[in-house]
DNA sequence: ATTTTAAAATTGGTCTGACCAATAGTCAAT
DNA sequence: ATTGACTATTGGTCAGACCAATTTTAAAAT
């Protein structure tokens, strides 16, 4: 029988590559908090030294780590932790995209039906502290001075909801999202705005969101997100983007 | 102003890495149809002398690509675009479960809300061959001797609806979401199976869903598919899972 | 002639060490 | 204190070697 937990140490051990095995690791460390947002990992060739590995294979791993979103090399500056390190699918979905010539109404479709779930589950989950943080983004928001601003707190107010889901899968698919959208056409939640001949609809539609959530009105919730996606679905089609 | 311009310029020519370059050329050979799914690629070897870039170069890009699950590396066999290299999320999506500790319910929540907006879609753009297939699968689920048969046409129905979607990112998220679900619960489909006392209740599901989707009626595809993945979630509770 | 087995070739995985290129840090000149 | 040139650091690329798993080939056994 030790035998048999030797035989399943090595397979868990050695058959692994190496380049997994230190991806694993700063899993594990962003996992217990040894690694956050921000820190820079070790130069390549200080951390192949201590892991007494070759920096071949810690590059094939930070490369991994990079397409996936998780880190960020930059030539001479090192590599850091994403800050915001929770967009991790949008290379593939931006791949995916790409391969199969999507349009943005498979975005919209997309992201319709989870800002749906989103704003389902915020209203079954949301807290007093996390109804005010909506409540101030949607008023920073009504407040911009300039499109731009408002659309910073509009999408603020958007992943605010999904974090508050509770959902990770998610937060993290909207985030992915949102980058893919801003990729494909530049300022597009400022040429929304813009096109909203009044900003006060959207006010209202946010506030409606809010309303639900902090009624704890699921339903409702859904509904108001329904008719806002809606909204901004016929803003960008009138756009003919 | 200019200076946007220029520095927009240089992101966008010189500063290219080469992995990224080779990378590109793999994405460009898939769309236009000069590599297909199940291909080789050639050797790392041949392809850095072809492309005269190092390996180590190559190495990196099909570090990146079978990241996001595109190619797959056999050591000794060669790399392979993967058959169904649709599945793209799958690293991303584990790895934010992973990271965040998700829960079944986090991919219930969104599987659900996916497969209701592919139901609604294929709703709207299903065919008659597209109607045929899933009436084809769904009896062959029904008529299948065991329950491992079975769960196989039964995830092949779910896929056909996101299939005839025709929105690839609610489709690669599906098949993405699958392929975790399996990994955290071995043979979960089949315990799905078999813990339904009457896998005709399942059947009907299946039938209705179909009904709406040949009567081009998407509302009561939503409908049926949410009643359907309702169903299978109290299933899944039952079973502690 | 077919199957089995062992050797060889192929191919991905890892290592080493070198050089290039972009960035960050240092220090003198102003 | 600011600027600017020099240096050090660090990621990006290259070359060539060896290891390890697989596939192919050829020999051997039946």
């Amino acid at each position: 029988m030790s035998d048999d937990v030797k035989k399943e140490m090595v397979f868990e051990n050695s058959s692994e590559r190496v380049y997994q095995t230190l991806m694993d690791s700063i899993l594990d460390s962003l996992k217990t908090g040894a690694l956050k947002p921000g820190d820079r990992l070790p130069p390549e060739r200080k951390w192949a030294e201590e892991m007494n590995v070759s920096r071949s294979a810690v590059r094939e791993a930070i490369r991994a780590l990079d397409m996936i979103g998780l880190v960020n090399a930059r030539q001479g500056g090192g590599t850091y932790i994403n800050k915001s390190y929770r967009l991790t699918m949008f290379q593939p979905m931006a791949i995916s995209y790409r391969l199969n010539q999507g349009s943005l109404s498979d975005i919209h479709e997309f992201r319709q039906c989870l800002e749906i779930q989103a704003a389902k589950l915020a209203a079954i989950h949301a807290t007093d502290e996390d109804i005010r943080e909506l409540e101030e983004l949607a008023h920073k928001m009504n407040d911009a001075d300039n499109t731009y601003e408002g659309s910073v707190y509009d999408s603020n107010f958007h992943s605010k909801i999904a974090e508050i889901s509770g959902n990770c899968l998610i937060r993290d698919s909207l985030a992915s999202l949102g980058a893919l959208l801003d990729e494909i056409v530049d300022d597009i939640r400022s040429i929304i705005l813009q096109s909203a001949r009044d900003t006060r609809i959207l006010h209202t539609q946010h506030q409606r969101i809010i309303d639900s959530i902090k009624n704890h009105d699921s339903e409702s919730a859904i509904k108001c997100m329904y008719e806002h996606m809606t909204f901004i679905a016929r803003l960008i089609e009138s756009n003919h983007l």
